[in-house]
DNA sequence: AAGGGAGTCAACCGCTTTGAT
DNA sequence: CATCAAAGCGGTTGACTCCCT
Protein backbone atom coordinates (compact mmCIF):
# COMPACT_ATOMS: atom_id res chain seq x y z
CA UNK A 1 0.00 0.00 0.00
CA UNK A 2 1.56 3.50 -0.86
CA UNK A 3 1.67 4.84 2.46
CA UNK A 4 3.17 8.37 1.49
CA UNK A 5 0.42 8.93 -1.51
CA UNK A 6 -1.93 10.43 1.03
CA UNK A 7 1.04 12.77 2.84
CA UNK A 8 2.67 13.54 -0.06
CA UNK A 9 -0.53 15.11 -2.15
CA UNK A 10 -1.35 16.96 1.00
CA UNK A 11 -1.59 20.50 1.18
CA UNK A 12 0.93 20.42 4.39
CA UNK A 13 3.87 18.29 3.93
CA UNK A 14 7.34 20.64 3.43
CA UNK A 15 9.84 20.17 6.04
CA UNK A 16 11.91 17.11 5.14
CA UNK A 17 11.40 15.90 8.68
CA UNK A 18 8.24 15.70 8.17
CA UNK A 19 8.71 14.28 4.74
CA UNK A 20 10.44 11.04 6.93
CA UNK A 21 7.02 10.91 8.89
CA UNK A 22 5.16 7.59 7.55
CA UNK A 23 1.52 7.31 7.65
CA UNK A 24 -1.23 5.20 7.11
CA UNK A 25 -1.25 1.52 8.01
CA UNK A 26 0.98 0.06 10.61
CA UNK A 27 3.36 -2.72 9.59
CA UNK A 28 3.87 -5.38 11.77
CA UNK A 29 7.65 -4.27 12.56
CA UNK A 30 6.11 -1.27 14.20
CA UNK A 31 4.06 -2.77 16.31
CA UNK A 32 6.12 -4.54 17.81
CA UNK A 33 8.48 -1.56 17.87
CA UNK A 34 5.77 -0.05 19.79
CA UNK A 35 4.93 -2.96 22.06
CA UNK A 36 8.03 -3.55 22.79
CA UNK A 37 9.27 -0.12 23.71
CA UNK A 38 6.03 0.36 26.04
CA UNK A 39 6.65 -3.03 28.12
CA UNK A 40 10.56 -1.55 28.56
CA UNK A 41 9.88 2.06 29.53
CA UNK A 42 6.05 2.26 30.10
CA UNK A 43 3.96 5.09 28.14
CA UNK A 44 5.36 8.39 29.21
CA UNK A 45 4.88 11.22 26.92
CA UNK A 46 3.71 10.10 22.83
CA UNK A 47 6.00 12.84 20.61
CA UNK A 48 9.30 11.59 22.72
CA UNK A 49 8.22 8.06 22.48
CA UNK A 50 7.50 7.34 19.32
CA UNK A 51 11.12 9.05 18.26
CA UNK A 52 13.00 6.94 21.48
CA UNK A 53 11.49 4.15 19.59
CA UNK A 54 12.59 4.72 16.53
CA UNK A 55 9.34 4.98 15.00
CA UNK A 56 8.93 7.33 12.21
CA UNK A 57 5.45 8.14 13.19
CA UNK A 58 3.94 10.75 14.71
CA UNK A 59 3.28 10.88 18.37
CA UNK A 60 -0.46 11.11 17.98
CA UNK A 61 -0.42 7.95 15.42
CA UNK A 62 1.45 5.82 18.20
CA UNK A 63 -0.94 6.90 20.53
CA UNK A 64 -3.78 5.95 18.35
CA UNK A 65 -2.67 2.54 17.77
CA UNK A 66 -1.76 1.36 21.21
CA UNK A 67 -5.31 2.83 22.37
CA UNK A 68 -7.34 1.50 19.89
CA UNK A 69 -5.20 -2.01 18.41
CA UNK A 70 -2.05 -2.91 20.72
CA UNK A 71 -2.87 -2.18 24.00
CA UNK A 72 -3.51 -5.56 26.12
CA UNK A 73 -6.81 -4.76 27.34
CA UNK A 74 -8.22 -3.88 23.93
CA UNK A 75 -11.07 -6.11 23.16
CA UNK A 76 -12.13 -7.30 19.32
CA UNK A 77 -14.44 -9.30 17.44
CA UNK A 78 -18.29 -8.48 17.51
CA UNK A 79 -19.84 -6.23 19.49
CA UNK A 80 -21.98 -8.70 22.34
CA UNK A 81 -26.18 -8.14 22.38
CA UNK A 82 -25.56 -6.32 25.80
CA UNK A 83 -22.46 -4.01 24.20
CA UNK A 84 -25.52 -3.28 21.89
CA UNK A 85 -27.82 -3.07 24.12
CA UNK A 86 -25.60 -0.34 26.42
CA UNK A 87 -24.24 1.66 23.24
CA UNK A 88 -27.85 2.01 22.35
CA UNK A 89 -29.04 3.09 25.91
CA UNK A 90 -25.79 5.29 26.10
CA UNK A 91 -26.05 7.27 23.05
CA UNK A 92 -29.68 8.34 23.83
CA UNK A 93 -27.94 9.70 27.06
CA UNK A 94 -25.20 11.30 26.00
CA UNK A 95 -25.44 11.42 22.15
CA UNK A 96 -22.31 11.00 20.30
CA UNK A 97 -19.45 11.26 23.14
CA UNK A 98 -18.29 8.23 22.14
CA UNK A 99 -15.23 8.20 24.70
CA UNK A 100 -17.36 8.63 27.25
CA UNK A 101 -19.76 5.68 25.94
CA UNK A 102 -16.63 3.49 25.52
CA UNK A 103 -16.18 4.18 29.19
CA UNK A 104 -18.69 1.64 29.96
CA UNK A 105 -17.35 -1.02 27.63
CA UNK A 106 -14.66 -2.42 29.06
CA UNK A 107 -12.25 -3.13 26.06
CA UNK A 108 -13.87 -1.33 23.39
CA UNK A 109 -12.51 1.80 21.82
CA UNK A 110 -13.98 4.92 21.23
CA UNK A 111 -13.26 4.68 17.51
CA UNK A 112 -15.01 1.12 17.69
CA UNK A 113 -18.09 2.51 19.18
CA UNK A 114 -18.16 5.23 17.07
CA UNK A 115 -17.84 3.03 14.47
CA UNK A 116 -20.36 0.56 14.76
CA UNK A 117 -22.68 3.41 15.49
CA UNK A 118 -21.83 5.20 12.01
CA UNK A 119 -22.07 2.27 10.33
CA UNK A 120 -24.48 -0.05 11.47
CA UNK A 121 -26.85 2.24 13.54
CA UNK A 122 -27.34 5.24 11.36
CA UNK A 123 -27.49 2.86 8.34
CA UNK A 124 -31.17 1.83 9.71
CA UNK A 125 -31.70 5.60 9.98
CA UNK A 126 -30.84 5.97 6.25
CA UNK A 127 -32.90 3.31 4.95
CA UNK A 128 -35.98 4.54 7.33
CA UNK A 129 -35.12 7.81 5.48
CA UNK A 130 -35.09 9.39 8.84
CA UNK A 131 -32.61 11.41 10.82
CA UNK A 132 -30.78 9.21 13.60
CA UNK A 133 -31.95 11.97 16.18
CA UNK A 134 -34.93 12.25 14.96
CA UNK A 135 -37.46 11.26 17.90
CA UNK A 136 -39.29 8.63 15.55
CA UNK A 137 -35.94 6.78 15.00
CA UNK A 138 -35.48 7.36 18.89
CA UNK A 139 -38.56 6.02 19.24
CA UNK A 140 -37.74 3.20 17.09
CA UNK A 141 -34.71 2.10 19.14
CA UNK A 142 -35.74 2.98 22.25
CA UNK A 143 -39.64 0.97 21.85
CA UNK A 144 -38.38 -2.11 19.29
CA UNK A 145 -34.50 -2.45 19.23
CA UNK A 146 -33.74 -2.21 22.55
CA UNK A 147 -36.55 -4.49 23.77
CA UNK A 148 -35.65 -6.81 20.95
CA UNK A 149 -31.93 -6.80 22.43
CA UNK A 150 -33.29 -7.73 25.80
CA UNK A 151 -35.18 -10.28 24.11
CA UNK A 152 -32.40 -12.13 22.36
CA UNK A 153 -29.99 -11.53 25.58
CA UNK A 154 -32.74 -13.05 28.14
CA UNK A 155 -33.10 -16.01 25.45
CA UNK A 156 -29.32 -16.14 25.22
CA UNK A 157 -29.18 -16.75 28.80
CA UNK A 158 -32.02 -19.00 29.61
CA UNK A 159 -31.32 -21.22 26.60
CA UNK A 160 -29.05 -23.26 29.26
CA UNK A 161 -31.11 -22.36 32.50
CA UNK A 162 -34.32 -23.62 30.71
CA UNK A 163 -36.10 -20.74 32.74
CA UNK A 164 -38.98 -18.89 31.47
CA UNK A 165 -38.06 -15.93 29.65
CA UNK A 166 -41.47 -14.98 28.15
CA UNK A 167 -42.15 -12.57 30.78
CA UNK A 168 -43.37 -9.83 28.53
CA UNK A 169 -41.14 -7.01 27.92
CA UNK A 170 -43.75 -4.18 27.22
CA UNK A 171 -43.22 -1.73 28.44
CA UNK A 172 -40.46 0.97 28.71
CA UNK A 173 -40.10 0.11 32.13
CA UNK A 174 -38.63 -3.51 31.34
CA UNK A 175 -36.19 -1.62 29.36
CA UNK A 176 -34.94 0.23 31.92
CA UNK A 177 -34.92 -2.61 34.54
CA UNK A 178 -32.55 -4.69 31.96
CA UNK A 179 -30.21 -1.87 31.61
CA UNK A 180 -30.12 0.08 34.94
CA UNK A 181 -28.27 -2.57 36.84
CA UNK A 182 -25.49 -3.03 34.25
CA UNK A 183 -25.23 1.32 34.52
CA UNK A 184 -24.85 1.05 37.72
CA UNK A 185 -22.08 -1.40 37.80
CA UNK A 186 -20.54 -0.07 34.80
CA UNK A 187 -18.90 2.55 35.71
CA UNK A 188 -15.53 4.33 34.38
CA UNK A 189 -13.96 3.73 37.72
CA UNK A 190 -14.49 -0.07 38.03
CA UNK A 191 -14.84 -0.55 33.74
CA UNK A 192 -11.55 -2.42 33.92
CA UNK A 193 -11.74 -4.76 36.44
CA UNK A 194 -15.43 -5.45 35.44
CA UNK A 195 -13.66 -6.19 32.21
CA UNK A 196 -12.03 -9.19 33.77
CA UNK A 197 -14.60 -11.00 35.43
CA UNK A 198 -16.73 -10.52 31.96
CA UNK A 199 -19.77 -9.74 33.87
CA UNK A 200 -21.09 -7.57 30.60
CA UNK A 201 -20.01 -10.15 28.17
CA UNK A 202 -23.46 -12.64 27.90
CA UNK A 203 -22.71 -14.12 24.38
CA UNK A 204 -24.76 -15.64 22.17
CA UNK A 205 -22.12 -18.21 22.29
CA UNK A 206 -22.40 -20.81 24.51
CA UNK A 207 -18.93 -20.94 25.43
CA UNK A 208 -17.82 -19.39 28.40
CA UNK A 209 -17.12 -15.99 27.96
CA UNK A 210 -13.97 -15.45 29.86
CA UNK A 211 -12.29 -18.09 28.02
CA UNK A 212 -13.43 -16.75 24.69
CA UNK A 213 -12.52 -13.14 25.61
CA UNK A 214 -8.82 -13.71 27.31
CA UNK A 215 -8.12 -15.64 23.98
CA UNK A 216 -9.08 -12.91 21.89
CA UNK A 217 -7.24 -10.34 23.69
CA UNK A 218 -3.96 -12.44 23.74
CA UNK A 219 -4.87 -13.48 19.73
CA UNK A 220 -5.00 -9.47 19.14
CA UNK A 221 -2.55 -8.71 21.13
CA UNK A 222 0.33 -10.56 19.78
CA UNK A 223 1.45 -8.86 16.08
CA UNK A 224 1.99 -11.53 14.52
CA UNK A 225 -1.23 -12.40 14.50
CA UNK A 226 -2.78 -12.55 11.03
CA UNK A 227 -4.17 -8.48 10.86
CA UNK A 228 -7.61 -9.51 10.15
CA UNK A 229 -9.88 -7.54 10.96
CA UNK A 230 -12.50 -8.59 13.54
CA UNK A 231 -15.21 -10.96 12.44
CA UNK A 232 -17.74 -9.59 10.61
CA UNK A 233 -21.32 -9.71 12.13
CA UNK A 234 -24.16 -9.63 10.62
CA UNK A 235 -25.89 -7.16 12.46
CA UNK A 236 -28.76 -7.42 14.64
CA UNK A 237 -31.65 -5.11 12.69
CA UNK A 238 -33.02 -2.37 15.22
CA UNK A 239 -36.11 -3.22 13.88
CA UNK A 240 -37.44 -6.56 14.55
CA UNK A 241 -40.62 -6.43 13.56
CA UNK A 242 -44.04 -3.89 14.68
CA UNK A 243 -47.66 -3.83 15.26
CA UNK A 244 -50.10 -1.10 14.21
CA UNK A 245 -52.79 -0.19 16.08
CA UNK A 246 -54.29 1.71 13.43
CA UNK A 247 -53.55 5.29 15.24
CA UNK A 248 -49.84 5.92 13.61
CA UNK A 249 -46.99 4.31 15.69
CA UNK A 250 -47.36 4.51 18.93
CA UNK A 251 -44.68 2.16 20.09
CA UNK A 252 -45.46 1.76 23.95
CA UNK A 253 -48.21 -0.51 23.09
CA UNK A 254 -47.02 -2.64 20.30
CA UNK A 255 -46.91 -6.08 21.07
CA UNK A 256 -42.99 -6.57 20.77
CA UNK A 257 -42.67 -10.17 21.76
CA UNK A 258 -45.12 -11.68 19.64
CA UNK A 259 -43.86 -10.76 16.41
CA UNK A 260 -40.36 -11.44 17.67
CA UNK A 261 -40.90 -15.10 18.92
CA UNK A 262 -40.83 -16.37 15.69
CA UNK A 263 -37.62 -14.94 14.80
CA UNK A 264 -36.41 -17.98 16.79
CA UNK A 265 -33.15 -18.62 16.34
CA UNK A 266 -31.44 -16.88 18.83
CA UNK A 267 -27.94 -16.10 17.35
CA UNK A 268 -27.67 -12.94 16.92
CA UNK A 269 -26.53 -13.11 13.56
CA UNK A 270 -29.14 -12.10 11.21
CA UNK A 271 -30.85 -8.94 9.85
CA UNK A 272 -34.39 -9.17 11.65
CA UNK A 273 -35.66 -6.35 9.42
CA UNK A 274 -37.86 -7.61 6.50
CA UNK A 275 -39.32 -5.84 3.21
CA UNK A 276 -42.78 -5.77 5.39
CA UNK A 277 -41.08 -3.92 8.11
CA UNK A 278 -39.36 -1.22 6.36
CA UNK A 279 -42.35 -0.66 4.33
CA UNK A 280 -44.51 0.11 7.10
CA UNK A 281 -41.94 1.86 8.94
CA UNK A 282 -40.79 3.86 5.60
CA UNK A 283 -44.32 4.93 5.72
CA UNK A 284 -44.96 5.93 9.25
CA UNK A 285 -42.14 8.07 9.23
CA UNK A 286 -42.44 9.50 6.11
CA UNK A 287 -46.22 10.37 7.08
CA UNK A 288 -45.00 11.40 10.70
CA UNK A 289 -42.62 14.19 9.26
C1' DA B 1 -14.58 -14.89 -13.67
C1' DA B 2 -14.85 -9.99 -13.55
C1' DG B 3 -16.62 -5.59 -12.39
C1' DG B 4 -19.07 -2.53 -9.48
C1' DG B 5 -21.37 -1.15 -5.37
C1' DA B 6 -21.83 -1.30 -0.49
C1' DG B 7 -20.10 -2.05 4.01
C1' DT B 8 -16.45 -1.92 7.33
C1' DC B 9 -12.82 -0.15 9.97
C1' DA B 10 -8.03 1.70 10.69
C1' DA B 11 -6.03 5.91 10.50
C1' DC B 12 -5.85 10.83 9.81
C1' DC B 13 -7.41 15.69 10.54
C1' DG B 14 -8.46 19.52 13.06
C1' DC B 15 -10.46 21.48 17.01
C1' DT B 16 -10.76 21.55 22.10
C1' DT B 17 -9.13 20.61 26.60
C1' DT B 18 -5.64 19.90 29.93
C1' DG B 19 -1.38 20.43 32.19
C1' DA B 20 3.23 22.21 32.76
C1' DT B 21 6.16 26.13 33.03
C1' DC C 1 -2.23 34.83 34.39
C1' DA C 2 -0.34 33.69 29.76
C1' DT C 3 1.64 30.66 26.70
C1' DC C 4 2.73 26.47 24.62
C1' DA C 5 2.86 21.55 23.97
C1' DA C 6 0.64 17.30 24.57
C1' DA C 7 -3.35 14.66 24.96
C1' DG C 8 -8.10 13.85 24.06
C1' DC C 9 -11.96 13.80 21.20
C1' DG C 10 -15.33 13.57 17.36
C1' DG C 11 -15.70 13.80 12.42
C1' DT C 12 -14.04 12.25 8.10
C1' DT C 13 -11.45 9.69 4.68
C1' DG C 14 -9.88 6.03 1.97
C1' DA C 15 -8.26 1.29 1.46
C1' DC C 16 -9.78 -3.13 1.80
C1' DT C 17 -13.20 -6.87 1.66
C1' DC C 18 -17.42 -8.94 0.61
C1' DC C 19 -21.36 -9.69 -2.06
C1' DC C 20 -24.23 -9.33 -5.93
C1' DT C 21 -24.97 -9.22 -10.82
Amino acid sequence: MDVKARSSSGPNMVSTEEEDLKRGPWTIEEDFKLINYISIHGKGRWNSLAHSAGLKRTGKSCRLRWLNYLRPDVRRGNITLEEQLLILQLHSRWGNRWSKIAQFLPGRTDNEIKNYWRTRVQKHAKQLKCDVNSKEFKDTMRYLWMPRLVERIQAATTTTNTASTSAAMTSNASIEQMMLPNLSYYTPDNASTTASSDSIGTQVSPISDSIDYYNGVSTNYNPNHDYLQANHESLISPIGSYCNNGDGMDFGLMELNHHWASDGDGDGSHNLLNAEDFFFLQHQFNFNM
